[in-house]
DNA sequence: TTGTACGCGTTATCAC
DNA sequence: GTGATAACGCGTACAA
């Protein structure tokens, strides 16, 4: 029933020629071995009379290549964030005609080695090494036997090593742009971290958001009214700072770092009589699902997962292509985070249909990934 | 800088053997071919010095296995669904020394041939075909080169081919059997379908769960008090059928067919001031993430999906390991829907423990999947 | 007990 | 223009 597979050497018998011949005909080379169109139609018409298919594992051992690549994440594919990392991956790996093959570690060190070995092992043509939260990690040597792409990290050293991060600077200057192009000038104050380096153990995204927003705010000759730094970036931390700041100033903005410190934020602004965005604006960072669930809706800029992982792919595709990478700068791939505009903001038009079409569907357009800002959440 | 891969004949040569005798060392077969323990020991040295790793690739070309599975789903590995069951899949492949290949074909008949294909191409062991909701699927008949499941779906046809899907019937049973147990008699009202046959268009779950509900209410003689179908089962739905019911009966208990009627039978309960559960039990299907979150908190029957998924592979690996089902009923395997008690049932002990714990980590214990009551969602 | 030789299905290098 | 022939790395009958 299961009918066998038929082999090169059988649809060159077939169309009774040598097998180099079939290759090369079946290759598009015809020219280059100066074979006959007679003969070149004759072993495509045999070759699809026969159901050829090429095997694809013995085509890897010989040219080293697989049309593979690997997939390793820190993380369940259970969250929606690791999720869209992967579909993001997925569709642009396909687009160039390659699968992939995916594991998550766990975040075992251990069994992060023995997967990667795994995949090097089957012929990956490149890996890619995806983190949950964006940090940076230790590049196992094994790692060097292939091309590979940190997602979301940071090689701990200096190792040369590609990495495909979202942009959290040009996120903390475009939301410090959107408050003043809204209005704000004073009363402009911060949660989650401030300027004197308050906030979460080694978080990137604090210093670059932070450093994003400053410089906008220091372009604009303005200071920041407030500012209270947390450790950890949760609701009940996001209201308890929210709380101590409105005791000691009246802010007109408030610029949270994340999303889930914003949700706190409105409690304590709520509690304290203060209509969003009448009275306060909000604004943050990440897109949480419930971002645009919560009233009033909350505009935030959004981790583009969608994208990284379609970048991660691009960047390392690009690499196989052979165009290594050498300058230092090219080394890292900021992603534009792209402005979610919603009620959150006073003054703000807030493009509900934008919002639609961006849960509905994401698939970048194109290669350029920065105007993709369509990302599905 | 890049190591190169070293072969087994160099492994061989290093050791002052064959390729034959440090194949069958390796192989741990050396009782075998009769090698002596210190050649065996010898080669063994050599390999771990040269820090040696089989080439798959190769490997795969000579035996004609890859350790590898293909996973197919119609749908992006971005929702928790999908996602929970893909985490299931890896986990077991893990425990069986594979590795997963994963794509998605958007509900696309022509790319989900070509998916089969570029993973057939590629040697993988077998295949997984994976839906999101259960139903019946045409399979292709490229299908049938490499031993496939199918996951949460039916061939459409009378073809052999396995199948792994939820136990909805008997998750009818046991909710109709948690209201019996909780004191529930008269007054068990139905929302969502109805014995008369109302309910969403060819949705399997729909008729079994039903079966499995009446079958319990029939053996303790007890009729549904009231029942209304709905086409769609989302929370609009659950409301209206809910004002509907109430406008006729009185209703003691209601078993709405999953938790998004649920959600709109709260608000219709609500509106006509009765209490959840003190007035009216609710119980329903499915364990959606807001079930836990609702108040009262939802007591529902879960789809397993991390069980689902890892069952996926048992089924596949079994099947090839040599024992091919022949038996039409080995055909499909169906996985146990966990109860999750919580708050909605009148008089059942709510264990808010274990559904943290549920929560938490859900690993498959073992390789009784029917046990492992414990799926994280 | 060990080594030789062939095959898995391709692609690539040569002579003819 | 074409057709043997040699790899790629491994597994395994078979001969020594």
């Amino acid at each position: 029933m299961a009918k066998k597979r038929v082999t090169l050497a059988q649809v060159a018998h077939a169309a009774g020629v040598s097998q180099t011949a079939a290759s090369y005909a079946l290759a598009g080379r015809a020219a280059e071995m100066r074979i006959s169109p007679e003969v070149e139609a004759r072993v495509r018409r045999a070759a699809r009379d026969a159901g050829y298919r090429p095997n694809a594992v013995s085509r890897s051992l010989r040219t080293g290549s697989s049309q593979t690549v690997g997939f390793i994440s820190d993380t369940v594919a259970t969250t929606a964030f690791a999720g869209h990392l992967i579909w993001g991956a997925l569709d642009q790996a396909r687009e160039r005609d390659h699968l992939l093959l995916i594991a998550e570690t766990e975040g075992d060190p251990q069994l992060e080695r023995e997967l990667m070995t795994a995949m090097l092992d089957r012929g990956v043509d490149g890996l890619i090494i995806a983190s949950m939260y964006t940090r940076a990690i230790a590049v196992p040597p094994v790692l060097m036997e292939a091309p590979a792409v940190l997602l979301n990290a940071f090689p701990v050293g200096d190792e040369m090593i590609c990495s495909v991060v979202p942009d959290e600077r040009e996120a903390g200057c475009v939301v410090a742009r959107t408050l003043l192009a809204s209005g704000h000038a004073d009363g402009i104050c911060l949660i989650g971290a401030s300027p004197r380096g308050e906030g979460p153990q080694g978080s990137l995204a604090s210093v670059q958001r932070l450093e994003g927003i400053l410089s906008v705010l220091h372009a604009a000759r303005i200071d920041v009214a407030g500012a209270v730094g947390c450790a950890d970036w949760q609701p009940a931390q996001g209201l308890e700072a929210t709380r101590r700041l409105l005791a000691e100033v009246t802010p007109s903005a408030l610029i949270c770092f994340n999303d889930r410190l914003a949700f706190g934020a409105y409690q304590a602004l709520a509690d304290a009589g203060l209509e969003v965005p009448d009275d306060v604006s909000v604004i943050s960072f990440d897109d949480d699902p419930l971002a645009s669930w919560i009233r009033p809706s909350l505009t935030t800029v959004a981790l583009p997962h969608y994208e990284l992982g379609a970048a991660a792919v691009q960047v390392l595709m690009d690499q196989l292509e052979g165009r290594p990478q050498e300058s230092a700068e090219r080394l890292v791939r900021r992603i534009t985070m792209p402005l979610r505009v919603r009620e959150s903001v006073r003054g703000l038009a807030h493009d509900s249909a934008g919002d639609a079409a961006a849960r509905g569907a994401g698939k970048l357009v194109g290669a350029a990934p920065a105007r993709a800002h369509t990302t599905v959440q």
